[in-house]
DNA sequence: CTTGCTCTAGGGGTTTTCCCCCATTTTTAA
DNA sequence: TTAAAAATGGGGGAAAACCCCTAGAGCAAG
């Protein structure tokens, strides 16, 4: 029999997981939570065997949760199921201590194999988590996460003018550089993030919430 | 018996709901759909009485999915069932003709009770949803914060395809017309929009969450 | 039947963006 | 201290964006 912890702040949804669960009669959902926090609290308690959390949480995001998770349970195992494709969540929640990764578009057969692969100590990641895992470990961990943080400061001042809508010359006079250092800062932004125009820019600056 | 579709593009979300649903002898869940447009297709073929949908979905988004079923299929009722908490959502989609709205971190009974509602013809808002559309009303309809209600349905496109990142060129490829047309159309749109340029116009669609 | 709006398309122009290339100085890190 | 990276500035050019303008066709409301 599998103990299995379910947090989510979205409520229905959190309750058809434990109606889905609860059907596999190897399973059996201990308790359920809203939030990061109460999350970590219940799992310290009933220390079931598998933790299914969502990355955004309140009190306490699922990155965080599974961090403390994984330091103060670490025989219990951590199944982000999430609707977040980026990259850069799949490298934290794996580096925060994560065991598998599933996309909420997952069948929910897909769940239920998952589960059972981690509560025999396997790990267990979708398709498409694997395929960034195994992209992201052909580079030196230099060059992973946000592409964001490769940007120079200049770079990241001229990229945070961009996405309110300046001009190269806007942000020339408001750096108070020269025309021709602002454009080629510019297509240097453009060029780490791998975006064709500012507004590409902008929805990547959307994306990772850095619009303000 | 209430006859029930259910259009949401994450599976396990979508699966949990089928789940909840049929646990209650009084509702039948007749089909499911991923995307948009197989649910306003579905909806045609198999006459649900109530039809639970999400607003964001690949194929033709939840906005453009209610108002074609209201249009093509207007005795099914439509229960919007989303996490966007957004008062632009809520009146956008009970414009469309959305019969409840409902956040997806409600109770699942309410959910049921949302269904029953519609099924007797009547409405269902979430106290969200219901106290957005109370302040709403009184107001004056011209004064509404309709992000983009001056826009015409061919700058609506326009629009969308220039928060992608497209071109004008590729808008014109995309739309079929001339390079100078789009041209138009984007001018048309940035002005009435009271933008300078694209970057500022996927900021505008940020703020009011049209980034789908 | 006229008026107004939308969609279409174009002329012609300026400005901005994006893309190479290059060099110098300053700062940072090995 | 030496090499690498960052910041500065520029030349030049193609493309795109932006901003005027006109104008016909189609369509719906008054």
């Amino acid at each position: 029999m599998i103990s299995v912890l379910i947090a989510d702040d979205h409520t229905i949804l959190r309750q058809g997981l434990v109606s889905l669960l609860s059907n596999d009669p190897d399973i059996r959902v201990l308790a359920e939570a809203a939030d990061g926090l109460s999350a970590v609290q219940k799992a310290l308690e009933l220390k079931p065997m598998v933790i299914v959390i969502d990355i955004s949480m309140p009190e306490l995001n699922g990155m965080e949760a599974v961090k403390r998770l994984h330091e103060q349970l670490p025989e219990a195992k951590v199944l982000v199921l999430t609707m977040h494709e980026e990259q850069e969540y799949v490298i934290h929640m794996v580096r925060a201590g994560a065991s598998g990764y599933l996309l909420k578009d997952s069948a929910s057969d897909e769940l239920i194999d998952a589960v059972k692969a981690l509560a025999q100590g396997k790990t267990y990641f979708s398709q498409y988590a694997a395929s960034v895992l195994a992209t992201m470990s052909l580079k030196p961990a230099e060059t992973w996460d946000d592409p964001y943080r490769n940007l120079t400061s200049r770079e990241r001042e001229v990229f945070h003018l961009i996405i309110e809508g300046k001009t190269t010359k806007d942000i020339a006079r408001s750096l108070d550089i020269s025309v021709k250092t602002a454009e080629n800062h510019r297509g240097k932004v453009l060029d780490k993030l791998q975006v064709a125009n500012a507004a590409e820019l902008v929805r990547y600056a959307a994306k990772y919430n850095l619009l303000i």
